[in-house]
Formats: structure tokens, sequence, C-alpha cells
DNA sequence: TGTACATCAGTGAACGCGCGTTCACTGATGTAC
DNA sequence: TGTACATCAGTGAACGCGCGTTCACTGATGTAC
């Protein structure tokens, strides 16, 4: 038995945790796939290699498995926006859209789990709160960034119309019928930029405006 | 028997499109309360004062008894747009935007529904139709509104522009925590105010710009 | 080093429920003669 | 006006399937002595 196999070597130093983490694994590899509302138990389970009876050594219920994955994929953002915020201690309008934008329309199972739980009571408080968290840290970013551009008390309110505008590019584009997907991110990406300009443009013309 | 009776005076007059209208209005009426995909066969059946087995006398399958109900609230959408249309040939960016967030924000199940059978490819050629032209009617509004403000060949981009974040606003505080509907509405239609008026003074500040 | 026992991950099979759909039937209405 | 027959809306009951979840059990690993 040499070292190539393809199982684990070492079983015994594997924690709970780790397992439980291995599921969460599976998940999410699969709710890349395809849509997470197609996804039930026994396929989570059957990605993982185990049964499905498995599943409820690690997770309460169906629910619980399936926001577990929802709050990592969460972390995982929010954790790759702080990195990016640090290179660049200030990003502009159109480099945030454009990330969004990247990182949505190519998860965008995530983006569907992320309208599907929002709002529907069946989030964990600590998990609503880290959702809440990541959505503030883009609103947050892009009110700074409308500061820059000369916005002053109404900064708060463009952000969030900006971040309602993109949200709104990806639903709508989505499913663009007759487009492969490289084509739609394309789109959405100029529909981004063209978005930011006209706040950008709004914005700095009325810096000089009485109003 | 009086004419004061709650029922049909003349059942015998009512041919099968009669009745099989009756239970799409069933349906809408239920569609209006809760989201549709917790609404069962058996529970538009009772509504409609009729059993489950009958549904499949009128329509095929679930399917498609939901799309005739959403087309026929395409339908009611486009008349009525048609109609402010003829009243004030011309709209500007803004009164289009009210509309559609009032219209859509007080019948969110049917804004549900749009997002839900956009592009799932369950809608049936005649039906996709209908619906690509609402969303056209509206995207050409928004262009002729734009051209009005001075953009010239990026009307049409900025209209799908402006189109995607009036639904980015309805689905990004549809369900806002903690808030009443009336509330909700009036957050929104400030945020499509305010995205109205932005994307009109970019357009007409860059009216006398080279680019 | 060996034995008895506890713990617990993992499982196949079954349960239970919801729900779309079909079946076999009833009764009312219309039509032919 | 009456009788035989066809049509068809409407239905209660049952079917079938998917799917989340639970049960009772097995076997491996760790611990105590």
């Amino acid at each position: 038995m040499s070292n190539d196999t393809p199982l684990i070597e070492f079983p015994q130093d594997e924690g709970r945790a780790v397992r439980r983490d291995r599921i969460i694994d599976a998940a999410i590899d699969l709710f890349a796939q395809r849509p997470f509302d197609e996804i039930g138990i026994r396929d989570v389970a059957a990605a993982a290699g185990l049964s499905a009876a498995s599943m409820y050594r690690y997770f309460s219920d169906k629910n619980d498995l399936f926001v577990a994955a929802l709050a990592r994929e969460i972390d995982r953002i929010v954790h790759g926006f702080e990195h990016a915020l640090h290179r660049r201690s200030r990003m502009s309008i159109k480099t945030i859209a454009q990330g969004f934008i990247d990182y949505l329309s190519t998860h965008d199972t995530f983006f569907q789990m992320m309208t599907h739980f929002m709002g529907s009571g069946r989030l964990a408080p600590s998990v609503q709160a880290r959702f809440d968290k990541t959505m503030r840290s883009f609103v947050d970013a892009l009110e700074t960034a409308f500061r820059k551009q000369g916005a002053q008390e109404e900064a708060r309110l463009y952000a969030h119309a900006f971040f309602a505008a993109l949200n709104g590019i990806l639903v709508t584009f989505r499913h663009y019928p007759g487009r492969n997907l490289g084509d739609i991110r394309q789109r959405m990406q100029r529909l981004a930029s063209v978005t930011a300009e006209l706040f950008e443009q709004a914005i700095s013309g009325a810096r000089h405006q009485p109003s």
C-alpha cells in the first residue's frame, strides 16, 4: 500500500469537525453544479462518499447542512474581499462592481442561495449576522468610494442604490436565453461598468452644483 | 330564488373557457396571498370550489395551470402600461420607474413567479413571447425617455442598465427584515427615484461633452 | 499482551408525508327519433 | 311528450414517487484493568 492511495492515510487523526467539513465541501461542490433546490440529502451523501443516514450524525437536518455550506461561502467572500481591500486601501466604484459581478456570476448558485435564504427566516441568527456583515462590507466600500467622488450625506443612499443595481444585473441577465456563460458575464460586466460610470458622472457633476 | 343569490344564475351559459378562467382567477388570488411554490393543485382546487381531479379537466398539468395564471397577469400589465402610454404619450424615466416599482412591489408574488419562470425553460413559447414583449415594452419606453434626455447610441444600453437596476431594488429590499410593506415600498420608491435622477443627471451632463 | 467493555461512525432498510396525477364512477344535460 | 343513448363536468379514492428522516444494527477504535 504505497502513499499514492487516494484514501485518507490517517483517518484516526480526523476529528468530527474535519469530517463535517468534508461533507460541507461536497455540498458546495454540488451547489456549484446545479441549483441547490434540486439537490437532496442523498446527493450530498453520495458526493461525500457516505450514506444519507450519516448526514444526520453531523447536521440536525437538511436546512442545517445547507446553511452551513452557505456560511462557509460567505466567510470565503469576506476573506477575499478584505484581502483585496488590504492590497489597495481604497477601491474605485468600478473595481468593486467588477469584482462583485465577477464573483457572483461565476458562483451563481451561491447567488441563488443568497436570494433564497435572504429574509426567509430560515437562517440561524449567527449566519444571518455573518451574511449582513458581508453585505455591509460591500455597501461600506461603495459608500467610501462615493464619498471620494464628492458625494456627501447621500453617499449611503447612493451606495444602496448601486448595490441594488448590481444585484439587478445579476438576476436580470443570469438566464439570458441562447447565450453561453462567457457572453453573459461579459454583458453583465459591460452593464456594471456603464452603471458605475453613470453614477460617477452624476456625482462628480453634481459636486459644483447648489443642490 | 331571487336575483341576490351568490351563485351563478345561468350556469348553462358558461362555456369551458369561462370555467377555466374561473380557476385561473382562483389561482391568481392565491398567488397574491402566499409564495406560489407553497401552493399546490389541491389549494387552487379548493379556492375554485372544485376537486383536485377537476383541475385536470382544464389543464394538462400543474405547470400548465401556473403558466396560464402568469400569462394572464402579464397581459394585464401590458394592458395597463399601454393604457398609461396612451394618456401621456411619453413618460419620464422617473414616472416609468415609479410605476414599475409600484406595480411589482404590490404584486411581489408575480415578481417572484417572473424571476422563477424566466429562463427556466418551463414556459410555453407563446407565453415566453408575451413575457418578452412585456419586458421589451418597458425597455423601449425607457430608451425613448433616455433619448429625450440626450442619450444617443448608448440609449439602449442605458435602458437595460436602468431596467436591471429597478429589478435589483425589488429583489434586494423585498424581504427587508423588520419592516412592514408600506415602509418597504417607500424605501424602494426612494431608491428608484435616486437612481433615476443619477441616470438623468449623468446623461444630460454628458450631452455637451466630447465622448 | 490480552480481555471485557464502552463509544461511536457508518449503514441498509424502512417509515411517513406531501403532492401531482390517474381511475373508475356518478349524475346531469343535451340530442335523436 | 317520452324514451334511449351519448357526452361530459365533477369527484373520492387511490396510486406512485421523491425525499427527509429515523431505526436498529454492525464493526472498528479506544480505554480500563
